[in-house]
DNA sequence: GGTAGACCTGGACGC
DNA sequence: GCGTCCAGGTCTACC
């Protein structure tokens, strides 16, 4: 089954996979071929249960989804309603392109389409992903993630090894120990059965964040409420959504803004935010897309 | 409100 | 092969 879904322009799929690293974690994949074209693959369990992969790649006014089982409507609805969050199809950023034109280290940002970033279906899958970046290097990440989906996600039937990214509930009856010492989280397996109960129990209602009007400081409170999202996660997660108040300051920014402004002196938090404070409510974006002189595989 | 120390893992390094 | 050190954000206790 395929669907054609068109974006609003400028649009680059090869800009919104290449945006971070999220492109890299399971149940999102990328083979030879996609990598040179742009388009990705994602393993999804749909709210009827059944478990099917989608093939995207870009289309003449968007992007087409090719799903290897045959849908229902009801099905095929919430696959692109799906994909359109997750590739932000619809996502405005024209304001931000014009302020982008001025500054010479944003000026690539209009012409390559860039700006949107890649997410998850659902900012239950985002937080977890989130919480798992944290205090650990991009391999432990990728790793945590890939074992963290083969021990719960429901498997493709076309093909087991493939997994869909664990449901709640799921998560939710299994326990710390598990999660420390079978799909090595660590200290972090108690944040992320604590949110998975959470949210499973119904205490928490992730999900209805993604479209709230909360003002973005006490959105940002919500996050924070979350155990194992601190500063920069709350941030990650705004961002996520689409608020660009807040700076996801990690080690990799710090040496970024030290060698771009500080002569390769020791900075802080503080002086990454300063950097970019000007950029009022685009900051985030900007910090995100910043063409910055220092090389670093990061 | 700010800060020190603990948390957990894997990789780098020295022996 | 083994032990030690270090990097990576957040939490908790304490001031």
């Amino acid at each position: 089954m395929k669907l054609e879904l068109s974006a609003r322009h400028p649009f680059s799929l090869s800009a919104v996979v290449k945006s971070h690293g999220w492109i890299r974690l399971a149940p999102f994949g990328q083979d030879e071929q996609k990598r040179q074209t742009g388009g990705l693959t994602y393993v999804d369990q749909l709210n009827s249960g059944r478990v099917v992969d989608m093939d995207i790649r870009e289309a003449a006014d968007g992007v087409s989804v090719a799903v290897g089982q045959e849908l229902t409507a009801t099905e095929a609805a919430e696959v692109a309603e799906k994909v359109r969050w997750m590739l932000q199809l619809d996502l405005d950023l024209s304001t931000f392109h014009i302020l982008a034109r001025k500054e010479p280290k944003l000026a690539h940002v209009e012409a390559t389409a860039r700006g949107r970033l890649l997410r998850s279906p659902t900012l239950f899958e985002d937080t977890v992903k989130t919480i798992l970046t944290t205090n650990t290097s991009w391999a432990g990440t990728i790793r945590m993630v890939e074992g963290f989906v083969s021990q719960f996600g429901a498997p493709l039937a076309a093909n087991p090894a493939r997994r869909a990214f664990p449901v709640p509930e799921k998560v939710a009856a299994t326990d710390e120990e598990t999660l420390r010492s079978s799909v090595r989280l660590g200290y972090r397996a108690p944040y992320v059965l604590e949110l998975a109960r959470s949210v499973a129990s119904g205490a928490l209602d992730l999900e209805a964040l993604k479209t709230t009007d909360l003002p973005t400081t006490e959105l940002r409170k919500r996050f924070l409420a979350i155990k194992g999202v601190g500063p920069y996660a709350a941030a990650n997660l705004l961002m996520l959504l689409g608020r660009y108040n807040f700076i996801p300051v990690d080690s990799w920014g710090i040496k970024m803004v030290s060698h771009e402004w500080y002569g390769g002196e020791p900075v802080g938090a503080s002086e990454v935010e300063a950097a970019f404070e000007r950029w009022g409510e685009w900051q985030g974006l900007a910090y995100w897309f910043w063409d910055w002189s220092y090389a670093d595989e990061g």
